[in-house]
DNA sequence: ATTATCTATAGATCTATAGATAATGC
DNA sequence: ATTATCTATAGATCTATAGATAATGC
């Protein structure tokens, strides 16, 4: 049956149906058989439309990590929790997606986590940022946040829920306490780190609302 | 030839043979048919060493991020410094073997950055961080470091020594404002970015060396 | 003429096991 | 008897290309 009257195959059918694999069935189990398998096709078809199992999984990657909605909000004195919410964006469709993060690691897209950088350094400069320090928060949010994800990604199921595994009270006193006293959960600790940093940037600069930009 | 007076294959020539194929060859090229022709032995004389080739890829992550050593430092107000310097050793670890950057993903060892939680914990309650920070302060730093020095050795060559790539200054110029502004080389950006979270984490805290151990 | 599929297949691997063999250590 | 290698090979893939074929769109 070559060439049917409706396209068997688009793009975003394979992406979809690549993810839906990898989450199902893990990373090893995708190749080309399995993918055209899964969609009704012989593997050559696909390479119709990709030019190797690369662009295959580079376009997965853009899509795990394109998925997120932007958060819009105003600049001002509390700018970091735009990038608060924007990490945990990232996070959130990382974990969905926890297999695939090799994949991520290795076709990371640039500007995976501001799409606009320069738009993003304007509404630092609007809350009052100084130029001096937007490079260093940019480029930490991207690290921080795609770095952090991935690594919780790949925990192991037992150390999803307690944070460190296997402590041991009676050999681990003081670590024991630690975890006592900590009533975070992942979620809360991402959260946090994502805040203390940005807090920790500007540690020693003097914050204040532009006035052209704060009577707007 | 079979069993020759001194063994041919160790453990730790293995891991090391391993480790030279995948820096300079590349992931990809690593396999045990490969692995044996550089040891100079056949493929098969390995699983005498190794269940399989996944518990030789566990060793290969075990040895490149414990390759550096652990600085000693004593606990006081700049204890944030022994973790920069923790940071910093991982980071460098990983970045000589960019190409097994995946591996190390995957096969994480627990307990990577801070061999002994425990001890870490002790040094942070003695320099006078409250314990209820503790477990922010280790969960964070182990994610930060592994991650950022794993999507750093990840980036391009291009990606290396320009920060952001392709700014352009007609129409980023905020971005490009920034980028003038930024006097640090990736390795420092790194750094402070462990700093600056370390001194978020405790920016509400107030922080005293108890007399006890400011008295040793 | 172009497009989107298919069949067939080249060509290259790869992981892991079974069983033989000779050196070693007791 | 155990150890550390080897040969031989099962068994399973996989990626990618060449070339055929029929539907589509001009």
């Amino acid at each position: 049956m070559p060439r049917p009257s409706q396209p068997l195959i688009s793009r975003s059918s394979v992406v979809a149906a690549s993810i839906e694999i990898i989450d199902t069935e893990g990373l090893d189990a995708f190749s080309l058989p399995r993918l055209a398998k899964f969609l009704g096709v012989r593997a050559p078809s696909l390479y119709h439309h990709f030019a190797d199992k690369s662009e295959i999984l580079a376009a997965v990657a853009r899509q795990i990590a394109g998925a997120g909605s932007i958060p819009r909000r105003k600049p001002g004195p509390d700018w970091p929790e735009f990038f608060v919410a924007l990490a945990l964006n990232l996070r959130r469709s990382i974990l969905r997606h926890r297999n695939a993060a090799p994949i991520l690691l290795q076709y990371l897209p640039r500007d995976l986590l501001i799409s606009t950088y320069e738009e993003t350094a304007r509404f630092l400069a609007d809350s009052g940022v100084p130029a001096h320090l937007h490079v260093q928060i940019l480029d930490g949010m991207e690290r921080i946040t795609v770095g952090a994800a991935l690594t919780e990604a790949m925990r192991g199921p037992s150390s999803r829920t307690t944070i460190f595994p296997n402590v041991d009270p009676e050999s681990q006193p003081v670590l024991a306490t630690a975890l006592a006293e900590n009533r975070m959960t992942s979620k809360q600790l991402f959260e946090e780190m994502v805040r203390s940093f940005l807090h920790g940037v500007v540690r020693d600069a003097e914050i204040a609302v532009p006035e052209t930009v704060a009577s707007r």
